[in-house]
DNA sequence: ACAAACTCTATCGTACTACTAGACATTTAC
DNA sequence: GTAAATGTCTAGTAGTACGATAGAGTTTGT
């Protein structure tokens, strides 16, 4: 039931992606160095998040990431699935990875595991970038300390 | 985000042992067969349930494993607990194995995650291995096939 | 005594996770 | 048009966790 280093980076960079939203292209390095992520690593996954059309990208020199639409148009669990496939805690109940398995007319863990992930998929589908945005502002604001995720 | 193998089969296995309660103590032997579970893997899982004290055992001729209380005390949430660790998708909302992660004040995903896994224990908390077999039993009857989880 | 059961520790192979390397392609600035 | 700064892509690697197995020990009923 964990989420993956992957996706946790990828909401980060997200997140910062979309704190700076109305500034152009954003270079992975920066975020790299403000949300200290392996760069190599980091490049991974903005390239996957580029492939299934979350962000955009811009090649050479003055190059860098951005969101392909408005943070209140991405949503945390479009990321997630995006990295780890699948929200779903066993496959028999995924959208992304469905697989029959072998008992599902009898399975009665099939029925309670439905509910698991629609619980959580109700959480990560309707929280998007935005929110995001506005609930780290927050934070900041009451805490009073430089952003830094 | 996914059931382990280890929680599939414990659930499986309780539900078996909450099924034939009355009957008395069951052997590996019989749940491995009828669930199709690794005798081997199993007995290591009903091993870790005996000393988180969720079953009780009998050693020797005779012997075998029963609910160490009654079904409707038992919740999917302290099966999966005691085999996975924890049910939290990030250890810093985690009731089990709590760490501070470095940017706790500030981070919004924590909030998020902490969200998720209220929504996750609501479900796996409430339901007890009683509510398990009534909807087994509601799904043979339906079914009208033999019962095999 | 002996067989049938649980107990315990150790191990093993595979897959996956987190991460790195390095060559390549594209763009801007001069 | 060349150099520097970027993203693109394909491999790879080390470590860890997962799923499963082996085997020797302990307990109990008959």
């Amino acid at each position: 039931m964990k989420l993956s280093k992957k996706s946790d980076y990828a909401l980060r960079a997200m997140i910062y992606l979309s704190m700076n939203y109305q500034k152009g292209a954003v270079q992975i390095k920066e975020i790299s160095a403000k949300e200290r992520i392996p760069q190599k690593f980091l490049e991974n996954i903005l390239l996957t998040l580029r492939k299934v059309g979350i962000l955009n990208s811009k090649m050479g020199l003055k190059g860098g990431y951005a969101l392909a639409r408005s943070p209140d148009l991405i949503t945390l669990g479009d990321v997630i699935r995006a990295l780890d496939g699948t929200i779903a805690p066993v496959d028999c109940v995924s959208q992304m990875s469905y697989r029959k398995c072998s008992e599902e007319i009898t399975c009665a863990i099939r029925g309670v595991m439905l509910d698991v992930r629609n619980a959580v998929t109700e959480v990560l589908d309707a929280m998007t970038f935005a929110d995001m945005c506005k609930r780290t502002k927050e934070l900041i604001e009451n805490s009073a300390l430089t952003y830094s995720i």
